[in-house]
RNA sequence: CGCGGGGUAGAGCAGUUGGUAGCUCGUCGGGCUCAUAACCCGGAGGUCGUUGGUUCAAGUCCAGCCCCCGCAA
């Protein structure tokens, strides 16, 4: 089939390889803009374009799709179908009416479960048990669109979004590839609007972990924002990232510290139950097993993390 | 030249006003114990990121370079 592609990220990687293995003409990538990244402010190229100038195809980086001028050349590419998988810009009815068969899009949640941006953290911060791949037929407004095919599997009760994120960025490659097959017998189902919830961006302030909330929440949060951008707290005042920890039992004080052992690790009191801090990071140092920390710095019992100090 | 922290034994850290390199853990050997992530005794292990400079003498001061990391984007 006569394709063009819209991704961004690693997320949409496994799915333009797909459509290429599975025989498929990528007649053209879209892309966002390449944009600065890392300390040095490098313009770094989106993992999907770097895919695409693999196999020599071509790439087109619009700031929107918008304007006439660019819908225009989109038109001009006559793809019979045009597939997104996290884009990240919301198409226009013009685009979408462009393609014979429409537009389809792979999402990684279970629709109309977290709609948005970043369904896969979200599905595991707040614990669902389940998660997935929808392929969609879309339509105007944010991934509400009638769903085609759907890939389920459960959350792994130790597993990072990062970790989730692979499986499904996997999951919903070889999702798309079947729905492309078996598009003509597929009967689209409307979403639930009733059902629907939104998985807003992550963003550095709903980092900060509440340590009033139970150790099972907050081990969600640290899970769901691994790799990035990572639960944060404060010891002594000073910014610590946990990028692991496991429930484990213990009381005390929201944020207490219950164990300080170089073997033991840390232990932190929650509004409910504790946390084991399993891997931290503070300002500056290296990302290291609490065990390893706690032989270079001297956390006293009784500290309260999460308190601004003196 | 966006701001800032750091590179010292396998790991994590100290190292004061420049003067022969320390701590905790691990590791090896021995001991104790019904037992232990327990305890006791002893040992091994370091070109102090790199290059050059100042000095009688530099991990410690100065300059350049490499690498790691946090913030901001």
């Amino acid at each position: 089939m006569k394709i063009v592609f819209m991704g961004t990220p690693d997320f949409a990687v496994p799915s333009l390889q797909a459509l290429l293995d599975a025989g498929h003409e990528v007649c053209a990538v879209y892309t966002q803009p390449d944009k600065p990244q890392g300390r040095k402010q490098i313009l770094t190229a989106p993992p999907v374009k770097t895919l695409a100038l693999e196999h020599n195809i071509p790439v087109y980086q619009p700031q929107t799709l918008k304007n006439e001028e660019e819908q225009a050349q989109l038109r001009a590419l006559a793809p019979e179908v045009i597939i997104v998988v996290a884009y990240g810009k919301l198409l226009p009815k013009a685009v979408l009416d462009i393609p014979p068969r429409g537009c389809i899009n792979v999402h990684g949640s279970l629709l109309p479960r977290w709609r948005g941006a970043a369904p896969i953290q979200w599905s595991v911060i707040a614990g669902d048990e389940k998660a997935g791949v929808t392929t969609m037929q879309m339509a105007e407004g944010l991934d509400t669109g009638d769903m085609l095919l759907t890939y389920e599997t459960e959350v792994g009760a130790r597993e990072t979004a990062g970790e989730l994120f692979d499986r499904l960025a996997q999951a919903g490659a070889e999702l798309l590839v079947r729905t492309l097959v078996e598009l003509d017998s597929i009967t689209p189902i409307p979403q639930d609007d009733s059902q629907s919830c939104y998985a807003y961006m992550l963003d550095k302030q709903m980092a900060v972990i509440d340590w009033t909330k139970s150790a099972h929440e907050i081990d969600c949060l640290i899970r769901g924002l691994n790799p990035w951008p990572v639960a944060l707290t404060t010891l002594d005042g000073a910014r610590l990232k946990v990028y692991a920890a496991q429930p484990v039992d213990g009381k005390g004080k929201p944020g207490e510290v219950l164990v300080s052992d170089a073997k033991k690790g840390l232990i932190v009191a929650c509004g409910a139950g504790a946390l084991a801090l399993e891997e931290i990071q503070l300002v500056g140092g290296k990302r290291m097993k609490s065990a390893d920390f706690l032989r270079g710095h001297a956390v006293e019992k009784a500290t309260v993390l999460g308190e601004s100090k003196e």
